[in-house]
DNA sequence: CGTTTGACTACGC
DNA sequence: CGCGTAGCCAAAC
């Protein structure tokens, strides 16, 4: 699973930016991870895969640390769905955590990512950063999430 | 000390 | 849409 040159500074940058995200909207591993610049030995398209594994090995030591200011529960996967083990009792909470938030699941158990997602920080926050701009997690295109409009 | 196991994602059916 | 797989490799067992 490979682990950051840096981990304790990659850590930190991950908690920095999950501490942005508002309450009711949602990022994504890959999302975090491509507001980050790649470390200079990792090619960057392996990056997009291997960025994420680490933003979710961030999340992991954040959870286990109970006493967090970091909303964990608001980084989920490229799917929109929970990545912790289907009826564990940490995925139970994110859950619950979210549905708290107004965010609402769908029947697969997933969330939808174009009415929740998140669009990033602004460009201000992420020069004082040196951060850059995230990936777009929303497909292209349905701006409205439920009514797709057929012509 | 060999095996198993991941808070992931893109891609092909 | 849903499901399986490759890539990757440090830790936990």
């Amino acid at each position: 699973m490979n682990t950051p040159p840096d981990p304790i500074h990659f850590n930190k940058t991950v908690w920095n930016i999950v501490r942005q995200i508002p309450s009711g909207t949602v990022s994504t591993y890959g999302q975090i991870a491509s507001m980050i610049p790649p470390p200079s030995e990792v090619d960057e398209t392996d990056y997009v895969r291997l960025g994420a594994v680490w933003v979710g090995k961030a999340m992991n030591a954040v959870s286990s640390d109970g006493s967090s200011d970091v909303p964990w529960q608001r980084v989920i996967n490229s799917q929109g769905g929970i990545s912790l083990p289907e009826g564990s009792r940490a995925a139970l909470e994110q859950r619950q955590r979210l549905e708290s938030e107004g965010i609402q699941f769908e029947r697969n158990g997933r969330i939808n990512l174009n009415a929740y997602g998140w669009d990033g920080p602004n460009g201000d926050w992420l020069r004082e950063n040196q951060l850059l701009t995230p990936r777009p997690i929303k497909k292209p295109g349905s701006d409205n999430p439920e009514q797709l409009k057929l012509f």
